[in-house]
DNA sequence: AGCACGCCGACT
DNA sequence: GTCGGCGTGCTC
């Protein structure tokens, strides 16, 4: 019999982030639970707050004042065992509280005390009576038999235009009776069956490889288009068979058509799906239907790896190398370090696939952590695309001053007269990236950031890409008065305007942040050019990751040296990744593909070997330029972050904790540090930045005391810094 | 984070 | 002699 329980109380502040004892009373011993969550009294005013239990123990030192739980809230515990031993070591890895790490378990609904939404709902009650059999009774009553518990008595008025007063006259004498139904909130569209496919030999040896191995890791290698996901698919329905439940991890972007479509066509409606832009009512319908057990499949965005499954056998990481696979707000966890951690704990198999591994991936797959399944044929034996850079250095020298070289140029103007699909690719969105004057030099930046403005044609504005704050453009700069106002750097609005003017018939489309603000948009953007309606598609990074458009046979990199430039550890890779992904957009179908890749850095090693279709080149590249410079995945990085409103304070904060850390860091050797500095975005929505980087065997002790010591200079006095710590971070900037 | 306790100054 | 200012420290 446990008769004390360890809490974790829902309180954000990191001084009550510890586990509470509380006894357990005599009523409540057999119902109590690992992961329940409770209300208990707490502090001096006893306030009752919810709880959750972490630990239970049968024997403990009462040696101080004990008080008791009073009540547990659910009818099912809302973390399971394994839940617990996760929580327990997210803590310690991404340096946060407990509390932060049990909130990725939960939907917001459950603390909320959300009820699951019901309507109410027209039912046959009885039969009709003599009295009632004339109409309009008659007709409700027979349309209601044919329709028995399908509307509510609204609709009956509003949509079929039934009287309110006979159906409640109905319902008075119980013949009709209107009774509560439980809503899902859940998507429930329903889509094309997308028909099981023959595999082919190498798919058929990968599954068999997953299936028999005694690895339960494995990172699937395979080139674009070499039909990863028919894998995935196969590798559900195996789980399926045996009972066991899937989640299958798409980046964000990925998830709203493709994704969808073919898992909903294929397994029909009954699974779940998961991504940011859910209500918190869907949120906590889509998660007790899980708990609950009706699905058995989820697809969802980095979040859905917590989905509550009992019996789970297989999760897949798809575009394992998406940089959103990381978290940017506390915990700062990884997905696919999850993934590792749940196989683990779960014994399920862990499938990380891509066409561009990361590089710490890959390594780990070269270092027997993973099995690696390398696929380099397309599936349907399509060919890859021909792939061409284009020196732009070459092209200005030759006179050509446009953003378009001239075997660009033709090889639109050819795909167009065939009448086949082109998408173009950059990584930037708006008009023009950067404004200024060419007298004095002058560039418009926001005042909240430390950002260049960029100019956007279509609302005639100036727009802060990170605070959104917009400005009237001035055709006159503001320091000296000089007219020659200036707009530099081409982005995506820039290029389909070109385009029009150079292709008159051609019909664009476009799809970046701007084009795609509300929910449907990149759903129908993706429709319209899939069924033809339009014939250059231009886009941001959002068209690089897995869409499949058969008719594409032209993709034009615009300037593939965008991404190398970042002051940024993993440029390069990134660079390499991007332009890999666009690139394999071309040529799915029987139509072969090619390839133009645009940049005034031909001789760059990433942009050469993604021109190669050089995986294993470029990464024997970087894995020894990641050694050389003590990079990842040799060292660890913790990266130490701290705003503020107040610059001077910030700066002087700042420096506190750098001498602090380095007296902390003085017996270690292995660590260097780096800064305290400003960041390199130094200011973000007025607040202010500086950073500190850590390089080397960062333990979790270290990282332990490291927050220790911060809290401890920031708790001196009243102050306005914020700090968070970021354990491999995804980027520097 | 909240909340009570506590140790000082202003006040009917 | 008491009301209330907020600095301090604890919360099973």
């Amino acid at each position: 019999m446990y008769k004390y329980a360890g809490i974790i109380i829902n309180n954000e502040a990191s001084q009550v982030d510890k586990i509470f004892t509380y006894k357990i009373s005599d009523i409540m011993l057999s119902d109590i639970a690992l992961g329940q969550r409770v209300k208990v009294p707490f502090g001096l005013g006893n306030k009752f707050i919810d709880g959750y239990v972490l630990e239970l123990y049968e024997h403990i030192e009462e040696n101080y004042k004990m008080k008791y739980i009073k009540e547990i809230c659910d009818k099912f515990t809302v973390l399971t065992n394994e839940d617990i031993t996760l929580i327990k070591k997210m803590k310690e890895k991404y340096i946060c509280t407990y509390l932060e790490c049990i909130k990725l378990f939960l939907p917001k609904g459950i603390t909320k005390g959300m009820k699951q939404k019901t309507s109410s709902f027209v039912f046959i009650n009885n039969k009709l009576s003599l009295k009632y059999s004339k109409n309009p009774y008659k007709a409700i009553y027979e349309f209601i038999e044919a329709n028995n518990g399908t509307y509510t008595k609204s609709e009956l008025s509003k949509k079929f235009d039934f009287s309110l007063s006979s159906i409640n006259t109905l319902i008075k004498n119980d013949v009709l009776k209107a009774e509560d139904k439980i809503l899902n909130r859940f998507n429930s569209k329903v889509y094309e069956a997308y028909e099981e496919k023959v595999l082919n030999t190498i798919q058929e040896a990968a599954i068999s490889r997953i299936t028999t191995s005694k690895k339960n890791k494995f990172l699937i290698h395979g080139i674009t288009g070499s039909g990863k996901t028919e894998i995935y698919m196969k590798l559900v329905s195996l789980m399926i068979k045996e009972n066991k439940e899937s989640i299958i991890l798409v980046p964000e972007i990925a998830l709203t058509p493709q994704m969808v479509e073919r898992f909903k066509g294929r397994f029909g409606k009954d699974i779940a799906v998961f991504h940011s832009k859910l209500s918190d009512g869907e949120r906590y319908d889509e998660w007790l239907r899980i708990k609950n057990k009706k699905v058995k499949v989820a697809v969802g965005a980095r979040s859905a790896i917590f989905l509550p499954f009992s019996n789970l056998g297989l999760i897949v990481i798809d575009e394992e190398h998406e940089s959103s696979y990381k978290s940017e707000v506390s915990p700062k966890y990884d997905a696919v370090e999850i993934g590792i951690m749940k196989s683990n704990i779960l014994g399920c198999k862990l499938i990380l696939g891509s066409a561009t591994p990361d590089i710490k991936s890959f390594y780990k797959a070269k270092h027997n952590e993973f099995d690696l399944i390398t696929i380099n044929e397309r599936a349907d034996g399509a060919k890859l695309p021909e792939m061409t850079v284009v020196d732009m250095r070459q092209e200005l020298l030759s006179g050509n001053k446009s953003m378009f070289s001239r075997s660009l140029l033709f090889n639109i103007e050819e795909a167009l007269n065939k009448k086949e699909q082109i998408i173009l690719f950059l990584n930037r969105r708006g008009h023009s990236t950067f404004v200024s004057c060419r007298e004095c030099g002058y560039v418009f930046k926001c005042d909240n950031c430390d950002i260049s403005l960029t100019y956007h044609h279509n609302s005639k504005k100036l727009v802060c890409h990170y605070c959104g704050k917009t400005m009237k453009p001035l055709s006159v700069c503001p320091k000296c008065n000089s007219k020659y106002v200036k707009y530099f750097g081409a982005g995506t609005e820039k290029i389909e305007q070109e385009i029009k003017l150079k292709f008159k018939g051609a019909r664009t489309i476009r799809m970046d942040a701007d084009t795609t603000k509300r929910k449907e948009d990149y759903e129908k953007i993706y429709e319209s050019f899939k069924n033809g309606n339009a014939d250059i598609l231009i886009g941001t990074q959002m068209i690089a990751k897995g869409l499949d458009f058969k008719n594409v046979t032209l993709v034009g990199v615009i300037a593939a040296d965008l991404t190398l430039n970042l002051p940024d550890y993993r440029a390069s890779e990134r660079t390499f990744q991007l332009i890999s992904q666009v690139a394999g957009r071309a040529g799915r179908g029987s139509k072969e593909g090619k390839v133009i890749i645009q940049t005034y850095s031909p001789e760059n090693l990433a942009i050469r070997a993604a021109a190669a279709n050089d995986y294993l080149g470029f990464y024997d590249n970087e894995i020894s330029m990641r050694k050389i410079m003590e990079y990842p995945p040799f060292t660890k990085l913790l990266l130490i972050n701290m705003g503020s409103k107040k610059e001077d304070e910030l700066i002087k904060y700042s420096e506190k904790i750098g001498l602090k850390l380095k007296m902390d860091l003085n017996n270690f050797d292995k660590i260097k540090m780096l800064g305290p500095c400003p960041s390199v975005i130094s200011k973000i929505k007025e607040v202010y930045r500086w950073h500190i980087l850590l390089k080397g065997e960062i333990t979790i002790e270290l990282a332990e005391n490291i927050k220790k010591s911060i809290h401890e200079i920031l708790k001196s006095d009243y102050n306005e810094i914020r700090v968070s710590l970021d354990i491999n971070p995804v980027s520097l900037l």
